[in-house]
Order: C-alpha cells, then sequence, then structure tokens
DNA sequence: TGTACATCAGTGAACGCGCGTTCACTGATGTAC
DNA sequence: TGTACATCAGTGAACGCGCGTTCACTGATGTAC
C-alpha cells in the first residue's frame, strides 16, 4: 500500500476536519494526526496553519463552473427543464459539500477576508455560479427556449438560491431533507411554469 | 443619560461582536470592553461564555415568522405578487442580518448543536420560514390566487433560497448586490410567471 | 571497497501567548437598633 | 442621630490550559574519492 506524500496527507486531512469538524477544532495538533505526521512537518511545507488553510480553500474546495460554461456554449438535446433539474442536483451536491467550509469563514473574518482576496483575484467566487447559470439561461432565451421577457438574473437567483438554503437549513429539519432528485425536479419545474 | 443594566450591555456587545467580528474574535475580553465592565463580570450574569451566546441566539436573534404568519392568516388586499415582494424585502434583510451569526456557528460545532437542540425544543430553525411561506402559498392556493397544480414547497424554497444566498454572496462581488427593491420585485415577478 | 561528509524529511520537547475562568477583595447602599 | 453589620454589583490580578510555532536534533539516503 502505497503511502501519499507527506504534504498532500495534510492539506487532505486539514480539509476533512475543516468539513467535518469546524474551524475552531482543526487544530494543527489535530491535522498532524490525522495526516499521520508531527505538528511541526506542517511548518516544514507551510510557513504558517493560515496558509495552509488557504491552501485548502484554493485547491480542495469543489467547482461547479465546468457544468455551467459546458451548458453556455452549448445547451444540448436536452430540454431547458431536464438541464435546469441537472444543474439543481449538482448545485445541491455542490453546496452540500462546500457549505459548512465557507460558512465557518465567517467566524475567521482575516482569514475570510484573505481568501477572498485570493477569490478576487481569480475572478472565482460565491457569486460566480449565478453568473454561469445567468449565461447559460441567456443562450437558451437567444435561442427561444424560454421565454423572451423572462429575467436570467432572477432565474438564476432563484435556483441557487434553493440549493445553498437546503444545504443550510439540512440539519435542522426532522428527517433531512427529502430525496434528493425529488427536490431537483419540483425545483426546476416550479421554476419553468410559475406558479400564477 | 441613562445606562443600561449591565447584563443587557453585555448581551447587547456580544451580539454585536458576534455578528460583525466572528465568532473568533468574540472573546471574553473583547465583549467586556465593549459592554465597559470587567470580564469578572461576565460570570457574574452567565455561568460560562458558551451560556452567554446561547443567550445572544435565544434572545437577539431577529425572527422572520411574524410577517408570514399575519399572510398566511389573512393575505389582505394587495396581490399575491405584491405580498411576495414584500416577502422578498423582509426575508432579504433578515438573512442579511442574521446570515453572518448564523454562518459562523459552522466553526463551532457543539456550540451548533446545544443552539440546534434548544431551537428544536422550541420548534425553530432555518427551516421554519420555508414552512411559514408555504403555508401562506397554500392559503392563496385555496383562495385560487395562484395555480392549482403549483408547488408550494419548491415557490416557497426558490423564494428564501434567492434571499439566502443574497446574503451568502453579499461582500463578493465588485459592488456588493444590487438595490433591493429591485430584488424583491424580479424574484417575486419570476417565480409568479415562470421563464418557460 | 570503505570512509567521510552532505542532504533532507521528519521529530520530541519546549516556548510564549492569549484564552476562559476564578479568587479574594472593594466600595456603595440598605437596615437594625 | 450614630454605629455596626449585611448585601450586592463589580473588579484587578492571577490561574492553568491549549494553542501555534520554533529549535536542536536524528536517522536514512546519496555522493565523492
Amino acid at each position: 500500500m502505497e503511502q501519499k506524500p507527506t504534504r498532500v496527507r495534510i492539506v487532505d486531512a486539514a480539509r476533512d476536519l475543516m468539513r467535518t469538524a469546524g474551524l475552531a477544532r482543526t487544530t494543527t495538533k489535530e491535522i498532524a494526526k490525522a495526516a499521520g505526521c508531527s505538528e511541526a512537518a506542517l511548518y516544514k511545507y507551510f510557513t504558517s496553519k493560515e496558509e495552509l488553510f488557504l491552501t485548502v480553500l484554493d485547491e480542495r474546495l469543489p467547482r461547479l463552473g465546468g457544468l455551467l460554461g459546458a451548458l453556455a456554449a452549448d445547451p444540448g438535446s436536452r430540454t431547458v427543464e431536464e438541464n435546469l433539474t441537472e444543474i439543481a442536483r449538482q448545485a445541491a451536491l455542490f453546496y452540500e459539500e462546500s457549505f459548512p467550509m465557507a460558512a465557518s469563514l465567517y467566524a475567521e473574518p482575516q482569514l475570510k477576508a484573505r481568501h477572498e482576496e485570493g477569490m478576487r483575484r481569480l475572478g472565482a467566487g460565491p457569486h460566480r455560479p449565478v453568473e454561469g447559470l445567468t449565461a447559460y439561461l441567456r443562450t437558451e432565451q437567444r435561442l427561444g427556449r424560454i421565454g423572451a421577457e423572462a429575467d436570467p438574473r432572477a432565474a438564476a437567483a432563484l435556483l441557487l438560491g434553493a440549493c445553498v438554503q437546503r444545504a443550510f437549513a439540512y440539519e435542522m429539519t426532522e428527517d433531512g431533507p427529502g430525496p434528493l432528485d425529488d427536490f431537483a425536479r419540483a425545483i426546476a419545474r416550479t421554476l419553468m411554469r410559475g406558479i400564477g
């Protein structure tokens, strides 16, 4: 059984702890224990704990861009509603995974600020999925597959917002959220048809 | 100029710091400084820092229930779209205020767990606004003011989700989010009419 | 081949610091007689 | 009225602990001659 390089084990361990244990519990001691090395070893690869955190945030946060970009370039053969259902599915999974870590940052404003600075330099950030989805919807609008008077940005905010909220309210309901597929289908359907 | 009681000043100071400085920076020292008393004074009113935090969470988090309950009981004379616009406005303000504090909890899982336990006992929690809005929409549906085949729960998740997301992505856009009124109007309108 | 030295990933033990918490205390106010 | 004591909100200074970080070191591997 091959052992991964120490640096990789450290970053993985830090990410896992940040996701599951919360930032406050993610101490150098716990990271080292989970990575199977000494605390001192962390400082052979990173100049500080904050730099390690930023590395995790940069290298290990899942991305949502791919699907949205691909659809904007080529909506493919499926209906708009089918595409939106798939987007809702993927987005819900994405937020389920990344929301706890992103939310944790609100507890550490200076880490959050430094992370956002880095994001901004790369043009990334939590507002980007909305922009990607807006671009896709504009494409569909140009193709005449959604209403000419529809508001793509508002529609994108609604759909992705529902997915964020699902992650946010996740643990509080008594039985957890309902099945993902039902959620995605209902969201896409309602957004397409409206409730009027 | 009347001085508020020390206990009130402490809870207010803790809430302000939790909202603006982040949980990690909200130390007993900072709280005492902001409240204008000694750290020791905190322990005359609360048995621990965690109990103080839970008190803030219980007593000082804004509630959204009022508006939703009132509308569910009596939709009033305005159109559904007008009501939804007002709900979106209020919800966006509500999340703007409470989201940073709620998000902070993800960094401190044991505090989060204890808070959720308390919430559950009261039947409160982040899933409640969705339920309240769902109830309102069902009322409207019974009155025939929204489509018989509409999905109230999905519609509620979409509208409130957009408001949460707005708070979440708030600081990352270059100019901040757009004007609140425009946002609320666009969201309500799009939800009513759909994009098909 | 052996020997002497260089390199390098990783460590155990200690360091100083800031945290939450506690302790013995103070000084103002109320009260009994 | 004065005196002696009780109550109570609040404090300054200290405490122990766990944190992030650093230091001098080890032991394995490579390399020059």
